[in-house]
DNA sequence: CGTGACTTTGACAAATGTCAAAGCATGTGG
DNA sequence: CCACATGCTTTGACATTTGTCAAAGTCACG
């Protein structure tokens, strides 16, 4: 199967990524050595090692984890299409945290070799990768925001929201729902609280017909009080950011 | 008071900074437009805005932080002599957190509209500043782990490791202890505990004479036994980053 | 002195975690 | 087609951690 050339590349006409001038489309088909599929599960990056290429996510989802010494898992995010994978491969010396695909995913492949050429040739795109990076510590530094003060069910309804809202701009949405293909216990890693408590936090917001969550979808009932819950302005606008 | 060359700066060779060629350092000295001293409690970069100016903090201590829709206030991370203050306002719309000097501070200082210039002619400049990106994105989704998965005195065991670690790099370690210039308020709101539960949790370390924190400095007592309860392996290396 | 900012303590309340078991799909081998 | 194993979700009872409130202690400073 052909892969998608960058010029008709989906992803790069939704309004949450930046615009992309036609030459920069152009070096990008040639910075992008192919494509990959994967299986549900597969790992695509692992912490500690350094990796010989980096990503693109275009179809599928997955999460980046961080595994402690006792055992513990940290979910520092989810991956949706668009992000891009192993930033830290590329200029530090190794992937601090692992990446999984939790369904089957496509990824548009780059060479780490030739990153370097990305940076002395293309400034713009060099500025844009760190656009990227600066766009990441901005959402860990909000996600550090919620895990250290809100309490269990605003940081449930929080992460919703972000999902619901990422997916959406994606025009993932299908049916009633947004998809959501992850486990109990992935978003109770991602927000550092016991599954069983995420659980009941979850029939909670069932209870009050607030969202629903289940066989990987999530179907917001009512979008104004579960942006309440998380504290935060449902009139907001999105960070836009470059597609890499 | 004439500012510090780049050419004899104090950080550049301390091991914890990747090392500079001549030129860069040079190419440094043209970017940075002058130096700052301001008095311990100064704002700044605002949440919100978008700042002319970039920095590296060279002497004093402050802290990043975001407030919360309801009032709290989450402490990103502490800054430090050799961070870079600003990135976001350099590549992004505006900073997404405030940053505040905790202690007297002097700061090298860049102007923001020369940044595209680093981007187009020095290559070696930019990807530097995507390292540091990416650094900053490596401790952010530590500091999420440590958020997310471990006790009180765990994380205050984490953070006391991580700021001597950090001090010793720069040489900071005078007499017993080293400089800790902060409240107990800042640490409870870095770590997302109460000020009570963190001001009875540093008693027991006291108590367990590990860790001494008072009048602001810290004097680790017993290295190895805060690490344990860090869950860090005491010879780990220290990440490497470009002085910018 | 008296005031304000910070730290320390004790008593009590609330949120969250742990354990254990049951429920419920889904897939597989007999 | 059934029986059973597996992985995930749901529940209830109970334990523990952490937060909240209120007050007192300490220290620097005008």
């Amino acid at each position: 199967m052909m892969p998608v050339k960058c010029e008709i590349c989906p992803l790069r006409k939704k309004p949450l990524f930046a615009e992309m001038d036609d030459d920069i489309v152009r070096f990008m088909q040639e910075f992008k050595v192919g494509e990959m599929k994967v299986k549900a599960g597969t790992t695509l990056m692992m912490e500690g090692s350094n990796a010989p290429q980096l990503y693109t996510a275009l179809e599928g989802m997955g999460l980046r984890y961080k595994t402690l010494i006792d055992g513990d898992r940290q979910v520092i995010n989810f991956v949706l299409p668009g992000d891009f994978i192993g930033l830290q491969a590329g200029v530090m010396r190794e992937m601090q945290h692992s990446v999984e695909a939790s369904t089957d995913m496509i990824l548009c492949v780059f060479d780490r070799k030739t990153l370097w050429d990305l940076f002395q040739n293309h400034p713009e795109r060099a500025f844009d990768l760190t656009w990227v990076a600066a766009v990441e510590e901005h959402l860990l530094g909000e996600s550090l925001a919620i895990l250290g003060q809100m309490s269990g069910i605003e940081r449930v309804a929080r992460a919703f929201v972000r999902l619901h809202d990422r997916c959406e701009a994606l025009d993932l949405k299908h049916g009633a729902g947004v998809p959501l293909p992850f486990k109990q216990q992935d978003l109770a890693d991602a927000l550092g609280l016991s599954l069983v408590h995420t659980n009941k936090t979850l029939k909670k917001l069932r209870d009050q017909s607030i969202a629903k969550w289940a066989n990987g979808k999530l179907e917001v009932m009512s979008y104004t009080r579960l942006c309440e819950i998380a504290q935060l302005d449902p009139t907001r606008d999105p960070i836009i950011r470059p597609l890499i």
